[in-house]
This record gives structure tokens, C-alpha cells and sequence, in this order.
DNA sequence: GTTGCCTTTGTAATAAAGTTGCGCGGCCTT
DNA sequence: AAGGCCGCGCAACTTTATTACAAAGGCAAC
């Protein structure tokens, strides 16, 4: 089934992702729909379906501008499909989205965003402000690789490196 | 009161801290009883009690060869003690730890280590094994430095950088 | 020395996050 | 139509974390 026909409703306001790229390349940036279908294509790839409830969850995640817990995913489309939806799908669901980069987990905040370009490997930073709670993601392979190398040097074989740097953003500074 | 007072049973085997550093300087580096007199020392530097709980507390944790969660620990007091001790006394005094720098909390695992080196600030970085569960800390700042580095750029004030790389150690390689 | 204050710990209840096992129903294949 | 696989529902449960309030102990002022 294709995203749009029938149950799933489209957001009334659009969602926004903050990103930034310090090292320097294109990202194909999406949003609304049309992160949607890149979500669906991405998961597609990664041999998984697309279902309903799928995309309910990612369009529910995607509508957060925080990192959202699995339980506020779980009221989220609860109260979208008008019927208890209970938290373990939301758990499975996520984990085949973090598996398939379609969504990422913010560690220190038990919390899951929308990756805003699937189509891209990257190993993220998370700028989580203390303030207002958001979560900014930001690219450096430069830092990431250099993680990496640090690891390697201490004989361990790194698989994925965790960045996340507590502090305020800018509105909160 | 001091430790090593009456309650408070020194360990049969001492605990030991896989600590590497890549940036080149000297650490102080502490185990068994020096360890908890160094701790002791930090925690009251920071204008806080070095209590029996207190100790009893860094006593376990120190004896954990992998991150222990606040219930782990609070079983290993419990048992030391011969009486229940609550979690919540011990996220208490975790808390505590943390902020003292006398212990350092492993976001992705929801567990705590005891800090080798009290006495020395850092970013540090853990590299959690996906085999054994453990966690080996290593100290980079030119790392720590390039992320901080990252979000300033990015219009956000660092506080807190976290910086765990999850893959396996080279005995679970 | 007893009164009052402050800090620490205890107790209990509750919230939040995550997991497990099992079964049903749809859909594809044979 | 039968068998098998996959996605999801449901219920129970575990683990992690927080809250509010009471009791206990040390220290200082009176």
C-alpha cells in the first residue's frame, strides 16, 4: 500500500528539521510528504514493508519537534487511529526504523527522532538543549571518524559511535 | 567520620579500571583504598560528605567490572549491609557521584562507573562492548574538543558532551 | 541541655521506559 | 484448501527513575 490512501492523514502544520552539515556536502533534505516517501523508499530498500501502521508511527514521530519516547508515539497515533495502540508495536517499530536509518535514537534522552535525509549514512551528533528539550542533529565526519580512530587505537572494533552534546541552543542560550 | 571506620569492609580482590589515554599527560591513577580515599577527597572538595552510605555506595560500584546499574548497586549495599537498601537513597548519592566527578553515568546503558581519576576533569569516552557488557574509558580532547568545536558552531553552548562508541573489545572481536 | 535547623537517609508509592510470550489474522505459496 | 510467514494486538512483567514525606543525626544558639 502507498502512504496517503486512506487512514493515514497528512500533518495541517508541516514538521521541520533543524540540520545542520559542517562537513561540506548535500544532503537531500525532505519534509512532509515527501520525507515520508523517503522513510517508505529507504525502508523499502532495507527489504522491510511499509504498512499502515508504519507509517502512522513515522508520520506520528515525524509531527514531534523534540525527541519523542515511544510511549508518546504510542498516545500520538492512539489518538490519530481513535483505538489504543499499545507501546510494544511502537518498540518494534522503531527499532526496524533506527535499523533502517529511517529514525535515530537519542541515547541520552530514551527518545527517537526522524531522520531528515534516509537516504544518507551518517553517524550523528545530537545537540539536546536543556532548555527547551529539542534535539538538533548535526553531521561532522571529521569527529566521527576521529571517534572512531580512538577506538581502534584501544583495540576496540567500533560499530557505532554515540555524540551527543548536552548544553542550550541558541533560543535558550 | 573517616572511612575505613568499623562498617565498611574493604574488598577480598581489588577492582581494576581499563583507563587509556591518547592525549599525551599523566593521570593520577587510583585503585582499591586509594581509589576511595581519592574519591573522598573529590567529594569533599566539592563541599559534600564522605558518608558511610556514601562509601558503601563507591565501595560496590568500584567493584563492578561493568557499568551497574543504580538497582545493581543498590542490591550489592543491600547485601553488604545485611538490610534492604532502596534505589532511590542510591540515585541519591549517584547523583552526587556524577557531579562530583567521582563517578560517570554511561548514557546508552543506564548504568554508572566509578571514575579512576576523580581528580581530573575530562570528556571521556566510553567504548561498550556489545559481548562482554563492559565499558573501557578513554580520554581524548582533542575529540571532546573538535565536538564542543561542533555545536558552538552550530549556534549551541556545550556543557555536557557524550561520547560512547559501541562495538566490541578486542577479547569479543 | 534542650531547642531548632539543616543535611542525610528511609519508606512507600508511582511514573516512565523497555521486554516477553503468545495468539490471531492477512497474505502469499503450494 | 492447507501450510507458512509476517505484522500486529494483547497482557503481563521487568527494569529504570522520580516524588513526597517522615525519621534520624549532627551542629549551633540560646
Amino acid at each position: 500500500m502507498t502512504y496517503g490512501q486512506g487512514t493515514v492523514a497528512l500533518p495541517a502544520r508541516l514538521p521541520y528539521f533543524q540540520v545542520m552539515v559542517t562537513t561540506a556536502h548535500n544532503h537531500q533534505l525532505h519534509e512532509g510528504e515527501a520525507l515520508s516517501n523517503a522513510a517508505q523508499t529507504a525502508l523499502e530498500k532495507a527489504g522491510e514493508q511499509w504498512t499502515t501502521m508504519r507509517a502512522s508511527v513515522f508520520e506520528a514521530l515525524s509531527q514531534f519537534e523534540k525527541p519523542a519516547s515511544a510511549y508518546d508515539i504510542a498516545e500520538a497515533v492512539s489518538k490519530s487511529q481513535q483505538r489504543r495502540v499499545a507501546a510494544n508495536s511502537v518498540y518494534r517499530i522503531l527499532d526496524l526504523f533506527v535499523g533502517a536509518n529511517v529514525a535515530m535514537r537519542v541515547e541520552s534522552k530514551n527518545a527517537y527522532i526522524a531522520n531528515a535525509h534516509p537516504d544518507c549514512m551518517h553517524d550523528c551528533i545530537f545537540l539536546v538543549c536543556s532548555g527547551c528539550g529539542s534535539a538538533t542533529h548535526v553531521d561532522d565526519d571529521k569527529i566521527s571518524d576521529g571517534l572512531r580512530a580512538a577506538a581502534r587505537k584501544a583495540g576496540f572494533n567500533p560499530v557505532r559511535p554515540v555524540m551527543e552534546v548536552h548544553g542550550t541552543c541558541a533560543d535558550c542560550g
